[in-house]
DNA sequence: CATGAATGAGTTTTCATTCAT
DNA sequence: TATGAATGAAAACTCATTCAT
């Protein structure tokens, strides 16, 4: 009993954590977080719920630490922004980089933008909220015209429906990111054209 | 006991269905669908659970009574779009039209934006999807290019996030809204020229 | 289904809050608190764990409501105390009353004092305290000496050891009863003398 | 790594048994046996759980042996005081000593004091029960009369409310435990004069 | 039109305990 | 001597729902 060559059980050895999160992370995705009990989670992953609570201390935070897990790049992305000139190349490329972020951590951000009232309540709400709002003081000229402020957030927003919402439009995942991708970018540069002069 | 004339309890004769709606909306909006509970809802009115049983028959069912109520305008609204010549101006009047409904039932649309999951394993999931899809299809040409595909459904979607996220840029409601609707306008009409050949 | 004339089920309409407040304390008394679970109290009633919840809203609830109801005449006692003379007649005659109201709500008070660290941490915790103290400043003369402030503090634990601990002596409750209750008066009128002169 | 020469770790090699017993007992003493957990006392002690299990079966074991090694001094005198003749020297000399082991084995009282209903259920509950009961079988006479029998009584549980519960009484500790010995001295003195003559 | 009383199925969480290493 | 990882059983509590009155 309890073989050592066999991979089933063998290899999973110390990945429990890991495998805890990812198992989550789906259910998180795909029910909602309210919708996904612990139970689901363990039976899913052939443990009980105790197991569950030797790794985590609460339900939340298996999703807080996913969050953190996977937005570290998000916060270094706004780190390196802010050290930036506020060129239209830097606004450019953050909003390039942010595309790749959030296609890095797709099942998280869709997560996060089919459960904005969950979010909300639990402990993470707050510091995404804060980088969201950093990452938009980066792209955003404070002396801009309203409507190019509107533009800067549209942009940002677009990157997130092209995620999650325009997955029915045509063409392949690829092609699509592109699209979007370029609509995004042309928005800033618009916003950025109205604030610096140019006819 | 129970006095006839004071309008206190009065009043609400009769208008119980409506109360118990506005209630539950409102707390759905801030709290999200899972986490407002019935008894939640019924203390508020200062009625008990079993009194909103006689008026909806489930839980899901007041807020697909909500559904259907609020959004009567917005399957008008694509039905008259429907038989409208695709023109540029059909294509605007559409954006226009639309961030009126959104502002006429805007605590249903933010309800729906941020219990995404949720409204997804709703009866309501469906019938909404279908709406927006049709939606899209009018201001969509079918033949445009991707990148306008993608500028069309983002100009709904800043509409969408007009209402709930930018709250917190500058300027008084009214003015933002303005500048949300131009800048959706803005992105239709980029995608009808960028389609219809232009200079 | 659901005959109207025998008692079995019948009669108990309506007083299911008094019979569940009986079987706890039993079992608080039994067992402990915290030994005592909620599926023991409603198995031993026949009613599901929910319907406690129907009458009180937490295990606390259940505790804290035993006490208010049973321990009304002891707060009736330190008022009147309160207003009486210090008179040494004054002092015996709170022993006996305290003895009396001990006798009457036995089993909580045995509760009390076979759970002393719960009660503690519970919220009845403070008021009980403050009530002994309150009866102790009746009985006690601030300035007597330090060896008759202990026999008054030892009078009213005398009656406490005399409900619980004393069943074990020979002789029958009520002469036991009688016999505490004479030592009891005993130390409080050795205490009122050694204050007040008396060779 | 792992140095050898400060004294932080290095001196509480091989005393971990002792150490787990202390922690134990103040958490015990402090909030209740069943409401101290064991992760409570690892974490305190800076082990993990499963260390507890090497040094000891269970949970009751830990309160168990607590007991066995702090009331060792109570069954020697137990036996002292069985070999003796019933003298009222001897009797005064049982509380004065009694007093004394109470004082020296403090928390271990006072938990049993508070968590009567728990260490009913334990192991130890007998065992102490016999214990009392030997004790005041010394200083009682069979033959006095209950008044006295009560007295016998109620000056052991003087002692023990000195210890708890008189600690808001003026004075300082070592003056109030002096107030406390004398009063059930005189309880003991008074109940053997009672059966033995005197007028 | 509404309530009082209750239920069944579920939730998150905690605990003492085990065992291979 | 100890730990890391896990379990089984149970706890308190919540919820949508039902139904006789």
């Amino acid at each position: 009993m309890g073989g050592t060559m066999d991979g089933t059980k063998q290899q999973r050895r110390g990945d429990t954590r890991q495998r805890i999160q990812d198992v989550a992370l789906a259910l998180f995705a795909e029910q909602g977080y309210e919708k996904t009990s612990l139970r689901e989670i363990a039976e899913r992953l052939g443990v009980t719920k105790a197991a569950l609570y030797y790794h985590f201390k609460t339900k939340e935070e298996i999703i807080v630490s996913l969050f953190e897990d996977l937005t570290r790049p998000l916060g270094e992305l706004i780190e390196w922004g802010r050290q930036q000139p506020h060129t239209l190349e830097t606004k450019q490329e953050i909003v390039r980089r942010y595309s790749e972020a959030l296609a890095a951590a797709a099942p998280l951000f869709r997560f996060m933008q089919e459960n904005q009232a969950t979010v909300r309540e639990l402990r993470i709400g707050d510091t995404f909220k804060s980088r969201m709002t950093g990452l938009r003081d980066i792209i955003i000229d404070p002396e801009a015209r309203l409507t190019d402020q509107v533009r800067c957030v549209s942009a940002l927003f677009t990157l997130h429906a092209g995620m999650f919402v325009m997955q029915d439009l045509e063409g392949d995942p690829e092609e699509r990111r592109k699209a979007v991708l370029e609509v995004a970018i042309d928005l800033v540069t618009q916003a950025h054209q109205g604030a610096h002069g140019d006819a």
